[in-house]
DNA sequence: CACAAAACTAAACGTTCGTTTAGTTTTAAA
DNA sequence: TTTAAAACTAAACGAACGTTTAGTTTTGTG
């Protein structure tokens, strides 16, 4: 439909990427189920018709927070992997950056597309599809750290990329359970045997 | 306070841990907030005034519930691990059998305590005593399969057993994660590298 | 066979859920 | 300065939430 109004209304009150990132705090803190609408009005400071108009539903709203936090992860806390040179360090230092960042109350509910996999999993097919882009995106993370890693002889089983990718997407994982029930010791065991299994 | 009756009522018509296991399923299925008291009350096939009469409330079933679901886990799942004889193999059966059982639809959503620790982590204290729990009874379980294994120079890093005893805790919530969202060749490429990670 | 205790059924409690509706204010061009 | 479109506010919608209340049926014993 095309709008022939020749009259403009008002302007927003909010930006819209500011105002998802405080919906994508939301729903972080209390997982998909355990946020509400109202609480979403209360912190996006958006009155609940102007959700609606503007934000599909709360399933939308949840959709577009993935997307929002797939960015910002990619440039914030993907980047000690992104930038690396080729150094097996780089891996530690993310997993010790992840581990530090949920236990100094930073990010203390870890990472919200291991948790949405958990809550929703394949459930909701547009959730399905921002999993499996997280997934994606974090495998060839480490497919390239690991080519550079084969080029600077750092990382020898260069026939076997692939399998350690996959390895390293699981240890991911595993390490945002775990940072939520155990205490930095054992995180720091895990770590240091997964860094040491890719020598 | 006693009970001075002369006269006995009527028998309950259910077993108790009969039920629980019929509400475990609801919880394992659908996670805690996704579970309702209406939904326990068709599965549990009580009317919701006996399900209050005999289990304090929502959360106090949810509580039983880990309790049972502990107890079958140890008699059922962990099984080859606690069996084992010291062979390093039998953790590949453990994680394939895992795997399996979530793929087959048999246990669709993996481990109820793994879920249990995203969806509430350590926000609910009786429910962190039971991930506590859990995480220990893990952790003993693989102690105990590395130092039969160390006695039979299957793991000859004797002085890292507890190291890891915690790197396979970790490997065993990874997996517990992306068993949800990935195939099964990622899944068998994680299980190597883990395995291969003893030797 | 009367009786008290306990297990049962069904309906209701107030609250909160996701979503919508009705009506008001602001805007910029005509 | 009038006007129509759009962004706003506030209130309400029916449904579902966890929990409780009121009343009936079943039971073993005195």
């Amino acid at each position: 439909m095309f709008s022939f109004a020749n009259n403009m209304p008002r302007k927003k009150k909010y930006i819209r990427t500011e105002v998802i990132e405080k919906a994508m705090k939301v729903f972080w803190d209390n997982g998909y189920k355990g946020t509400s609408m109202r609480m979403l009005e209360k912190e996006m400071g958006i009155n609940l018709y102007s959700i609606y108009a503007d934000f599909e539903s709360k399933e939308g709203i949840f959709i577009e927070t993935l997307d929002r936090y797939r960015k910002l992860n990619k440039e914030v806390i993907l980047k000690p992997l992104i930038n690396s040179i080729g150094d097996l360090e780089d891996i530690r230092v993310f997993f010790k950056g992840f581990v530090y960042s949920v236990k100094s109350g930073n990010t203390p509910n870890g990472c919200l597309f291991a948790n949405t996999a958990m809550e929703i999993g394949q459930t909701d097919p547009r959730v399905a599809e921002q999993l499996d882009i997280f997934f994606r995106i974090l495998k060839d993370t480490y497919i390239t750290l690991l080519e550079k890693a084969a080029a600077n002889n750092q990382f020898t089983q260069i026939d076997k990329i692939d399998q350690y990718a996959n390895f390293l997407v699981g240890a991911t994982e595993g390490i945002a359970v775990i940072a939520k029930v155990l205490d930095q010791n054992k995180l720091d065991d895990f770590i240091e045997t997964t860094i040491s299994a890719l020598q």
